[in-house]
DNA sequence: CATAGTGTTTCACTAAATGAAACGTTGTTT
DNA sequence: AAACAACGTTTCATTTAGTGAAACACTATG
């Protein structure tokens, strides 16, 4: 067992393991079910969403469920950083998807993993399920691929990270992967066609700042079935439109 | 002592009043500073913090201090009806910041309360220090009397809040608030000249949907320096412009 | 009326959390 | 170079809070 220093405050954690219970697809729990998620004893939720909810982190709608309260709303808000660039970049991604047809994400390195800080969703129904603020595998996805290409890292992260298999396609082999790396600094774009999920495709590519270093990726992804080959040349035109704009906003930053 | 089962998580408390401490004027906290801020022991401090950050809610950057993390960005954009609101009125309280030269909040009633869902700077160093996501005085400002003044449960309100004095120049008598909600309606602006803060100067209009009931308020706030009662006709002329903005996309709702 | 499901409460018991003191590191001052 | 001040971090004995089974009360359904 973890010395006393690092054992960690298991109140917390359980608060947050209920707060992660709600997402986009279920906006709102009761107690029993919310309990049968997590696995927690339904007292014990009782008691976490009461204190939840007693500080607007939570709130009870008129039906009894539980739903996110505003208060996480007010401490996203303060974590400035993401919520500057999100806002910034708004614009030229919701026109890419616009354009492209398809959901656009934009996307950096961030703990081994990329971090998907704003999205524009495509208007069709079929669509990817990503949320702006959740993490991807570097390995297995285009935007991965494509800043760890680029990245001043890329040796460093490689001994950090593991060649999972996530569907049949993901590269799981070291040298082939290796490969792919440097195909995609060739290239300057970087393809994922269900290496991350059956019946997925991304396409992404840079964003650079004043000195030609990455700075985040701009991505679209949709199903296999909407996507031709041909067409590379034209979705790599539409998202060079968007990352021109965006180049422009983040032209003096090192980094996102 | 409150019964069982209305106690509260103390580490749940803790944990949210260790958060709290991290506001846009205050980033980053050392371990016993912040300690000395919450009135919690070091140990506990270190503890709290350390139980975040393996949840990245914060991280501990390279000088050792600590700043809210990317997680908190992650579940503040799953509160998704007031984000979906923030992104649609970036646009028009944008412009009617640069055009009135002064900040501008986009705000509903919550909890008897005035809620912030969006906000755009004035571009002036001298500015209010007002934050998306945080609740102000529904009697002491313009956009609370306002949104008062035209609620249709006024009476109800009224009974559950109490006028207290903000500053010398809060209306705390009952008669005199009542007389000046009915003036905020015949007018359809409100008014609040140093009734919040000292040398501060608001002035609100509603938003209102298809039925023409109140949804939200729009204002203007600056220091009373800069303010004169024979631009309050030109400050409603451009409030206008945003609020009908914000009309054309929230016509159908009946509340934010 | 019976049943099934919910949110909420109680109480005896269990586990977790706490704080004082100390440690190790870094930067500053003498 | 040594002493000092401040920090983050760790340890251990002690204290406090948190837990879960069982029961309650309510609502909806057949």
């Amino acid at each position: 067992m973890s010395s006393d220093n690092k054992t960690l405050n298991q109140s917390i954690i359980k608060a947050f393991t209920v707060l992660d219970a709600f997402t986009n697809d279920k906006k709102e729990w009761g107690v029993r079910e919310l309990a049968n998620k997590t696995g927690y004893n339904k007292s014990t939720t009782y008691r976490l969403l009461n204190t939840l909810a007693s500080l607007n982190i939570v709130h009870q709608n008129s039906n009894e469920k539980y739903s996110l309260g505003s208060k996480l709303f007010e401490l996203g808000n303060r974590v400035a950083i993401y919520k500057t660039i999100a806002k910034s970049t708004n614009n030229p991604i919701k026109n890419v998807a616009l354009e492209i047809q398809e959901t656009v994400l934009l996307s950096i390195l961030k703990e081994h993993q990329v971090f998907h800080i704003n999205k524009a969703d495509s208007l069709h129904g079929l669509k990817i399920n990503t949320s702006i603020g959740s993490y991807q595998p570097i390995h297995a996805t285009a935007s991965g691929k494509l800043l760890l290409a680029f990245s001043d890292k890329t040796d460093e992260i490689l001994k950090n990270i593991e060649l999972t298999k996530v569907t049949q396609h993901t590269i799981t082999n070291a040298k082939a992967f290796k490969k792919e790396l440097t195909k995609t600094v060739n290239q300057d774009y970087a393809l994922d066609i269900e290496e991350f999920e059956l019946g997925l495709v991304s396409i992404a590519i840079p964003i650079r700042n004043r000195q030609q270093n990455i700075i985040a990726s701009i991505s679209a992804s949709g199903p296999l079935s909407r996507f031709r080959t041909e067409n590379i040349p034209n979705y790599i035109s539409i998202l060079k439109k968007g990352a021109t704009l965006i180049e422009e906003e983040f032209k003096d930053f090192d980094s996102l």
